[in-house]
DNA sequence: CAATTTTTGTCAATGTTTTGTATAGTTTTG
DNA sequence: CAAAACTATACAAAACATTGACAAAAATTG
């Protein structure tokens, strides 16, 4: 996740030295000779650097006590420098990093989902963990929820119908996504007037997946979300509306057993909040409810663009009000 | 930087200096020359800073003394800051960090606490996140869950029982600090051969937080955690034990309301993992099934350091095995 | 191979910038 | 009023920069 070139973190001549095992002096010589870095300054000349600059000194370092000359490798770009130091070292050479371009990403999805498919069915929550990570990292938020997060969900659904996966799979894969949901979260602090949502499933729906999904999604959507977790009875529901004074709250109902008990919820909340508060619900059978959905005043989520654009409005309507 | 929902908190510059380990003096020469921090001011002139700002300052002194000029950082935000000393505490073996005696931890604790609490009550879960953010950098994970976690839980419970806080309020918590689970979590890959724990609690007991503490300190306490959330019937629990092939279970049991649910299915789950398997149980309310906890076989946590100590035990046993 | 050039790491001298600390006098606070 | 903060200025040590020189090592050449 912390990136390691990141472009934040700068280093004083000192510390590269320590760093690279490059003395000060000869970093400086390196570069007013073969320009081997490039730091920046401070405005008051200073040489500023970064971790790539390290990791290039550490390089330099290798390669000329392997017997390269410095003033032929210096403006190696770095990639060539690693292959140069590893070739030497192992005469392996390693694979080439390739750059993700944008109409590769369906594919790395795809890609990824078999691998994390994989992971849920041995049971093992450190692989998908991982695999999760650097999906997010390849992929961004957005497309890792929609075309990883997603279709895998809806693939242990249907293995578990089928037998093939226990509930226990879903639990630990659901944990394992509870877990990542702070990086996924934007850190980006939300403006003061952000639209606020509420996001909770009803009493008795255990299964939290689309729930916090959703929440995720609205988050990236710009909302202030407060996130409840599952098996919420709808006066607790209502009274975290008016403790937040949010303008929407989003259900999950994944499961089509209690037909009455999920109605009368519904009922319940949407008395509780009165008529101006919007109720969003999505979830696989979410469907089987359309009576009670229509009644009651629900949107009922088709796909998560549908959502994005419910979100989009509900936003536009608070800004009007405003 | 990031001026979150935070305005509980003031302290004046003496108060900051002892706890972020940075003398007055230079906290004002860094506010004076590079605005690292940006202090409030009372109406005569005085300095008044928030916990941010002492978070903030605390990984400041620490980049500082991992060879980060400080002209280059002072503005960086606090995820950069956490990021920058998180990458380097990984690569680079520093001397431990002394400056708040652990006197003064549990008193900042305390502190912490009732701004936690207060935020709860006024159900806030921006203030409630970016406070523990705080306080994990200031007390770190195990003083965090020890003295300020688990306080503030106790509490919230008895005031739950008071009638003055409502479920959805515990709720709220209990995503918040999942939330913070991963940051908690050490991100140390664990050894191998790292004795295996599933942690859950069994059905019908939907209060997850003891769980979740529990995993995060048997994480700390370097075991390999799977964690599946609430709800779980014996089976899947055993099947989960089977597939990690752990070597002991920890159940959180926080209600006295069924008790013969809870009895059936200890003794399910005994029976169907043998008797090789530690359980473990944990709770407020594990005390009230004593008999069956005796019958069964099952561990019953006291305290922290108890179970901690119980960790230490079955892991040298396993290695022992092994 | 020896002589000559080039490359390369190191150092010293000198001046500047950064950064932590100190001093002095004033103002705020409890 | 006394303790604690504030401002402003000053100071010194540590860290950097620049320039130029120098000798060992490596490469080139006659």
């Amino acid at each position: 996740m912390t990136s390691t070139s990141d472009e934040s973190a700068q280093y004083l001549i000192k510390t590269v030295s320590k760093r690279s095992g490059v003395k000060s002096d000869l970093v400086r010589a390196w570069e007013r000779r073969y320009q081997a870095v490039t730091p920046t300054r401070t405005s008051g000349g200073h040489r500023i650097y970064t971790d790539q600059d390290i990791a290039r000194l550490k390089l330099l370092n290798q390669a000329t006590s392997n017997g390269h000359s410095i003033s032929q490798i210096a403006r190696l770009s770095l990639e060539d420098l690693k292959n140069l130091v590893k070739s030497e070292s192992e005469s392996i050479p390693k694979p080439q990093y390739i750059i993700p371009s944008s109409s590769d990403r369906l594919y790395i999805a795809a890609d990824y989902m078999e691998k994390c498919y994989a992971a849920v069915l041995a049971f093992d929550p450190k692989a998908l963990e991982s695999h999760f990570e650097n999906a997010i990292v390849e992929l961004g938020s957005e497309i890792f929820i929609e075309h990883l997060l997603t279709p895998l969900l809806t693939r242990i659904g249907e293995r578990w119908k089928a037998g093939e996966l226990r509930p226990v799979h879903e639990h630990m894969t659901s944990s394992v996504i509870r877990s990542l949901a702070y990086i996924l979260r934007n850190n980006k602090p939300r403006a003061e007037n952000a639209p606020r949502m509420v996001v909770s499933t009803p009493i008795d729906q255990l299964h939290e997946l689309g729930a916090l999904l959703a929440a995720i999604m609205a988050e990236l959507s710009d909302w202030q979300v407060t996130y409840l977790g599952t098996n919420l009875p709808a006066e607790e529901i209502a009274a975290a509306i008016k403790y937040t004074n949010a303008r929407a709250v989003t259900l999950s109902i994944s499961f089509a057993a209690n037909d009455h008990v999920v109605a009368k919820e519904l009922r319940r909340l949407r008395k509780l909040i009165g008529p101006d508060i919007a109720i969003i619900v999505g979830g696989r059978a979410a469907e089987h409810y359309q009576d009670i959905l229509n009644e009651v005043g629900v949107v009922n989520i088709q796909s998560y663009a549908h959502f994005r654009q419910i979100l989009a409005e509900l936003a536009l309507k608070q800004e009007n009000q405003n």
